[in-house]
RNA sequence: GUGGUUGUAGCUCAGUUGGUUAGAGCAUCAGAUUGUGGUUCUGAGGGUCGGGGGUUCGAGACCCCUCAAUCACCCCA
């Protein structure tokens, strides 16, 4: 045999592994449905030139790049003034490292037509040359909510309550909602008197939970803080109580930044409007940072359950002017995300799928020998035509063989003819180990 | 991208300081047996020991490179 294997960080799924995936789109989709949202699908591939530069340096590395067919590569690379342009000429073609950007691009593109504000969902794969570990792919899938051409907050509550049904949904009600304001952190950057370090700031403070107090006082030194600058920040995050306590602190704190009291404003609204009530109520982080730069307004994460190994299961936001990237000014955006591939391992590891999730064909009829065979098949028939899935075993083999691929298969329903008992069904409940001889209507009517 | 651990049959793993023809359980296949067809017994197939190179009289074991998994960074879903 042939030494077979597939990429790096990509994976197959067996049948039992796509249908409990499924059961999570499936989950996803009806809540996204049912907030009156609306399927979009975009290509694979991209323009590399559209996803450059919108994912932070780091992020440009990680997408992968389709080098372009044709003959005439060579001919093009010549025409490269330094590696990055010859990466564009070369590639023109990238493959989509998330949903939002291309989803910018499609809002642009069809901004004439759309009614907005447009309420999109989109549940497809995309690709990261990130090396892989446990909860991290090259291929994952994603699956997005977004709302663009509307400011009002209430977009932001009603994605919040989408999150809550739908890990309610999947049984993870412990699961964990944090969220946070772009706003409050410039606000911080401001209080500090560092409004240039703002990202330093951020992407320090964010560790706090892996690498402690210490940690981030290390980090934020080696960022380009000064002594009294640091003391700042951790106070300034080390803010405890309520949501509300928390909210009130920092408006004292922010009296001198408009924007960092616009953010807290913000926040306010959304945990206070008593619109909706949560299973997990969001709670106010303000170590919560998020990578992606075009946030500026609330932002959103998801965690596991505590006590379960993972990293964050999905997570959101809002941008004021993602489509202003692409030259389209003034049309503001909030979404989420969710993470499908770790929610997958999350609920595989707190054994929280449904048995309905795993459940193939409920009957399968051992092959009868060719002169009954016409009558078996007519049975399978008028089963399958009730919608019960119904396999018939194809081969005439003994029934050893056939009972023990019935048992490995997991079917809990065996059909069968028995030579003392013309014109019944025999059946055995693999389960509850019951058995039971009915007549063809006697079958019509059971349930399997 | 940086560093650590691991890689032996389809699966889970043995394999002594380097020493004959690399083993077991489960699984698969065949035959027999069986009064709740799922039991039991017998037998068989299956491994270029992740891949490549090196050291050695001799490498599954030691060294180098490489691939993959995994963990910690970086970053992230």
């Amino acid at each position: 045999m042939v030494k077979l294997s597939i990429p790096q960080g990509t994976r197959d799924f067996g049948p039992d592994v796509v249908r409990k995936r499924n059961y999570i789109f499936a989950t996803i989709r009806q809540s996204f449905e049912r907030f009156g949202f609306q399927p979009l699908e975009t290509p694979a591939m991209e323009n590399t030139s559209t996803l450059l530069g919108k994912y932070g340096e780091e992020g440009d590395k990680l997408i992968f790049k389709i080098i372009n067919n044709g003959p005439n590569i060579l001919g093009q690379a010549q025409m490269a003034k330094d590696s990055r342009e010859l990466g564009l000429l070369l590639c023109e073609k990238s493959l989509k490292y998330d949903l939002t950007i291309p989803f910018a691009r499609y809002v642009v593109m069809n901004h004439g037509k759309l009614q907005l504000p447009f309420r999109r969902y989109q549940m497809q794969p995309v690709w990261r040359g990130d090396k892989p570990q446990r909860g991290r792919y090259r291929e994952f899938y994603q699956c997005d909510a977004d709302v663009v051409g509307s400011n009002s907050l209430l977009n932001e509550i009603e994605l919040l309550q989408i999150y809550d049904t739908v890990f309610n949904n999947l049984g993870l009600g412990n699961y964990r909602m944090k969220i946070n304001n772009r706003k409050i952190l410039t606000g911080l950057a401001e209080l500090v008197g560092r409004p240039d370090l703002m990202l330093d700031i951020t992407i320090a403070i964010d560790k706090l939970d892996k690498i402690g107090d210490s940690g981030v006082r290390e980090e934020l030194a080696q960022r380009g803080l000064a002594a009294t600058e640091i003391g700042l920040v951790m106070e300034f995050i080390s803010l405890e109580g309520s949501n509300e306590s928390k909210l009130e602190r920092l408006s004292q704190l922010f009296t001198n930044s408009p924007t960092g009291l616009k953010g807290v404003e913000e926040l306010l609204f959304i945990i206070g409007s008593g619109l909706t009530a949560f299973s997990s109520p969001p709670e106010i982080d303000l170590t919560l940072a998020r990578g992606l730069n075009y946030y500026t307004g609330m932002i959103v994460e998801i965690k596991a359950p505590a006590h379960v190994n993972m990293g964050s299961i999905g997570g959101g936001g809002r941008y004021d002017d993602l489509t202003g990237l692409f030259g389209l000014p003034g049309i503001s955006g909030v979404g989420i995300s969710f993470g499908v591939d770790r929610i997958y391992d999350v609920l595989e590891e707190l054994q929280l799928f449904p048995e309905t999730a795993q459940q193939g064909s409920q009957v399968i009829f051992f092959h009868p020998g060719a002169e009954k065979l016409a009558e078996v098949f007519g049975y399978v028939t008028r089963l399958r035509s009730r919608g019960i899935n119904t396999e018939i075993y194809p081969d005439d083999i003994k029934q050893d063989k056939q009972f023990k691929y019935a048992e490995k298969r997991g079917i809990p329903y065996i059909g069968y003819l028995e030579e003392n008992a013309p014109g019944k069904i025999s059946f055995r409940n693999m389960l509850g180990k019951q058995r039971y001889s009915l007549s063809p209507e006697e079958m019509d009517a059971f349930e399997f």
